[in-house]
Parts: C-alpha cells; sequence; structure tokens
DNA sequence: CTGATAACTTGACACCACGTCAAGTTGACG
DNA sequence: CGTCAACTTGACGTGGTGTCAAGTTATCAG
C-alpha cells in the first residue's frame, strides 16, 4: 500500500535518487526534482531547507532502502581477518554504485558549500571506521605488513575504497564491477598483509 | 627584465595559479583574479574567453614554468624498471601539489562545463601514458605480475597516482609528502612486480 | 604633429540557478 | 462549516558568468 502512493517527501527522494543516477547528473536542478516529483519547484522548500539537505537526506534514504548497515554487519562476522577484509570489501564496493549520483553530486557541491561537505565527510568517515576495524581484525591474527603502521594501513585502504577511485577505475578504466571488487580484494590483500 | 613587468595575460595566469593555491581555492572568481592582476573584471575577457579557459591555460602554463617534460623525461632515463617506476612515482607525485589548485578548480568544474572535463581528461591521459611507459619496461624486465594484465597494472598505477588519491592521503588522512612517495613507491612496487 | 590602433576602463545588462515572500487554492478532518 | 496543512502561482533578490557599447590612453606609422 505505501509502495504505491508514497508521501510527497519521499517521492522527491526517489525522484532526486532517480534523476541523480541518470548520466548527466551535473545538470539535475531542483526544478528537475521538482518536476519529476509532479509538485512545484517552490514546494519542495517546504520538506528541505537547501538543495545540500535534499542531497544528505538523499543518502540517508538510500542508506535506509538498500539497507547498508546490514551489508556491513555481516562483514563482521567473518572468522579470520583475511576473509574480513575481503567481505568488507565486497560490501562497500558493491554499494558504492547505489549512492555514486547522489555522491558526485555531493562532492561536487562541497567546493562551495562548506555544509554539504561536512555531511560528505561525516558518511566518508563511518567507511573509514569499517577499515579500521577490518585492520585491527588483521592484527588481532597478527598478519599485518611490518611496514605500513596501523594508522597508514587503515589510510590506504581507506583511500583505495573511496568513490573517486571505485570511479575512477569504472569510468575512466572502464574496468567491470566484478573486476573492480577482485583486483582489490587481491592487491589490497597483498599490500597489507604479511 | 622580462621577470619585472610581465605581460597582462602572464599576469593573469600567476594570479589565477596563487590564488587557486590559497586555501579558499574554491572561492576564486574571475573578479578575484582581475583584482589580484591589476586589471577590470571586463578586461580578462580580452584574453580569455571563458573562465575554464583561464584555468586550463593556466595548467599549461604551470607546466611551461616548472618544466614536467623534463621532470618526467628524466624518470624515461632509469636503467631498470622498478628504478624507473620509484622515478616516475617521484617526479609525477611530487608535481601534484604544484598542480593542486588549478586541479580541485578544474574537476570542479567538470560537473557543469563539458570542456573543462575534456581538457582535464587530455592532461590525465598524458599522465596514463608515463603509467604505460613505466608498465612496459617492467613487462621488458620480465617482472609484471602475473595476476594482473597489463593494461590492468597501468590502469591501477594510474589511478593511484590520480589527484585525488593524492589530496585523499595528504588532506583527509594528514600523510607528508614525503611519506606519500614513500608508500605509494613500496606499495606499488609491491602491487606491480613479480 | 596627426591619426589610427590595441589595450584597457566604466557602466549597464541578460542569463541562470538558488532561495524567499506573499497571496490564493484545494482537500481532509473535526 | 471553519480551519489548517500542503500545495500553487507569480514576483523578487542575490551572485557569478559572459556580452555589449562607449570612452580613455599610450604607442607607433606616416
Amino acid at each position: 500500500m505505501s509502495t504505491k502512493v508514497l508521501k510527497t517527501r519521499d517521492r522527491l527522494l526517489e525522484s532526486a535518487w532517480t534523476l541523480l543516477l541518470g548520466n548527466q547528473a551535473n545538470a539535475v536542478r531542483i526544478s528537475d526534482i521538482a518536476k519529476h516529483a509532479g509538485i512545484s519547484r517552490q514546494a519542495v522548500y517546504l520538506h528541505f531547507p537547501t538543495r545540500a539537505e535534499l542531497l544528505i537526506a538523499t543518502t540517508r534514504y538510500i542508506d535506509q532502502v538498500k539497507g547498508i548497515d546490514e551489508r556491513l554487519a555481516h562483514s563482521r562476522s567473518a572468522s579470520t581477518g583475511v576473509e574480513r577484509l575481503a567481505a568488507f570489501i565486497d560490501a562497500w564496493g558493491n554499494y558504492i554504485p547505489e549512492i555514486y549520483g547522489v555522491a558526485k553530486a555531493l562532492m561536487a557541491m562541497q567546493a562551495q558549500d562548506p555544509e554539504a561537505g561536512q555531511a560528505w565527510a561525516d558518511r566518508m568517515n563511518a567507511v573509514r571506521e569499517g577499515c579500521e576495524a577490518a585492520v585491527s581484525a588483521l592484527v588481532l591474527d597478527g598478519v599485518l605488513t611490518q611496514s605500513l603502521s596501523h594508522t597508514e594501513a587503515v589510510d590506504l585502504l581507506w583511500s583505495q575504497l573511496s568513490v573517486e577511485h571505485w570511479a575512477h577505475l569504472r569510468h575512466y578504466c572502464g574496468w567491470t564491477q566484478a573486476r573492480y571488487i577482485a583486483v582489490l580484494q587481491h592487491t589490497l590483500l597483498g599490500t597489507l598483509v604479511d
């Protein structure tokens, strides 16, 4: 029932998501989102104070719909550190395509809007915590390489799991999603373990 | 002599460079650059048709002043593939800070301006050629890893030498420039060789 | 010396997207 | 029936880009 007729706010978030996933994510204006949701441009401001807040709310909406929390939680149940690292790369790496449209818009926005930048930084820090946990699992197993400090290992994992890195390999280099996952699992294992 | 009184066009390029290296590179408007160069905003358009063209010309200007070509050429003279890889990472990795301001502005711009995106893509393809040459040197020495195709190795090197990756490690993670170079040399060697 | 030309100046303006404001419509619900 | 929330329409302010027109100034050829 609720799937059939969504409230206006959710229709806006769905519209933003849809349009941002499209090819010309750059050109998504407030008026486009409003039109797609079937309301007037001004009415958007009855639900979200600024464009940045709408984008941020969209990421939270996607998180909720796609259940990223459960996906990442699942990776925590691996028995060894190495398995956990692979599961984490798999879970997060396969989530990036879902949020890429919004992420791109938010990253483009942080140049002008510090609030957007902060919101994006907060979400990326959550990813970093996942990286931290994965590296800690390696340390616990005693397999973390000697040549990197704990923090450096986390930084390296984090930066290679960044949305920018994914976009570079998938879009500039034309890799498939499966190859992206496989290569990152292999090379990061080689870089971080022993 | 020519160092004392620069032509207006060069003063504009110098001003753009200076301002874009500043902390709030996001907020560099045409009027700011004009003011810094001591001319009126409208006069900028006597030298550059658009803001994008001004930024692109600035990157070329920096390349010329800083002599990136010679720096990269130097890395080609290494005797072994491994030395060449290290030299290339050193040369390009230490060049990124010089262009980072302009790069950031150009990357922020490519969302709206396809012309800016193309110009940036062209310059990054030049870097890719350097990566390609370095990987070829590894192949010639017979030390390229079995687990990656030639192209994949180039892609991986290229993406890890991206400006975004540098910015992530230097600014988000707080690495020093020296550590960035050292870690990339070490991990890329480990990833690509044997 | 004169007159043309290039490089600039000032001031005004169109455009586009964001965000705001005010006044009116519509529909649900007590 | 009245009220209130959600929405509509239309107008407006802001900030940056890019355009246009008219005037100034220095230099340089004839």
